[in-house]
DNA sequence: ATGGGTACCTGTCTGC
DNA sequence: TGCAGACAGGTACCCA
């Protein structure tokens, strides 16, 4: 579900409730949600009893809570969402972990338990290092340039969509937003990622940082379950201009927009506006 | 190293 | 109405 947009607006919502809280308990419902990444971690629970929460930051799709000692690794998978309050109902089958805090409860409910929570003794430690150890620049960093994307597709020979949504290149666009991106870029996903121009990766670098911009600004989309931490749902999916749009007229063009797979994942493009 | 495929889960929708 | 099958926002891991 989540992608970059959705995250940091989860990751927004998270910063101004959590920092400062102490973790009084911990309920851990599903132990498969938690550890599901690594393994493994017997003191899960007995390294963040007490501690308090400084903040609330991310890293591609990952949420990172540090803590006044170690810190929280987070992942929402494809289903997951946070949401906090004072006064929680009780938990549903879903509803796999709470952070209880005397000020309220941080709870993950994440049906199809893709998602990971790990406990970390830094973020560039142990088990956050091992897990974000092979992410690409972060798509609204400077580092993040046509040349860049352009240096790391000339060595690959997947698709260009297939590249985007590996996220070793570049973290934080998913299924739709890839798909959006190369509409707004103008190319075609199934492009093989060495035989595109500099010209048309500082296209695409220029598209990937401005539909992110664009959902961000919108709140995230919501498809089927995505909810910010306040429970509020996000209006990209109004906007996107191909995904899930199969059938249907290009906006621009009017030509029907086509969806094909590529590694397992829908794509969807429009076979007048993206060219090889 | 790269690329391709599978595995992990449940809920929802579609077509018969 | 019931049921099988397809499909859904992600990524770790295995093998060639």
């Amino acid at each position: 579900m989540p992608e970059l947009p959705e995250v940091e607006t989860v990751r927004q919502g998270l910063a101004k409730w959590v920092a400062g809280r102490t973790i009084a308990t911990v309920e851990v419902r599903h132990p498969r949600a938690i550890r599901r990444h690594l393994p493994g971690d017997a003191h899960f629970i007995a390294m963040l009893t007490g501690r308090t929460i400084l903040d609330a930051s991310r890293r591609g799709k990952y949420l990172w809570l540090p803590l006044d000692r170690g810190g929280l690794l987070m992942h929402l998978g494809m289903s997951g969402s946070l949401s906090f309050g004072n006064a929680f109902d009780a938990p549903g089958p879903h509803d796999h972990f709470d952070l209880v805090t005397a000020r309220g409860t941080l709870r993950l409910t994440d049906p199809r338990r893709f998602g990971a929570v790990v406990w970390s003794p830094a973020i560039d430690a142990g088990a956050a290092a091992k897990l974000l150890a092979g992410l690409g620049v972060e798509p609204f960093d400077p580092a993040f340039t046509g040349d860049h994307l352009y240096q790391a597709l000339r060595r690959r020979r997947v698709a260009v969509k297939t590249a985007l949504l590996g996220g070793d290149i570049v973290v934080g666009a998913g299924n739709i937003y890839a798909c959006e991106a190369l509409f707004e870029a103008g190319i075609d996903p199934r492009t093989r990622s060495d035989r595109l121009s500099r010209a048309r990766c500082e296209a695409l670098a220029e598209a990937v940082r401005l539909t992110l911009a664009r959902a961000l600004e919108s709140g995230g989309s919501t498809l089927r379950d995505f909810r910010d931490a306040h429970g509020m749902a996000g209006a990209f999916q109004l906007q996107a201009r191909v995904y899930g749009r199969v059938g249907k007229p290009c906006l621009r063009c009017g030509a029907m927009v086509r969806r094909i797979v590529q590694g397992q994942r829908a794509t969807f493009f429009c076979p007048g506006c993206q060219k090889r």
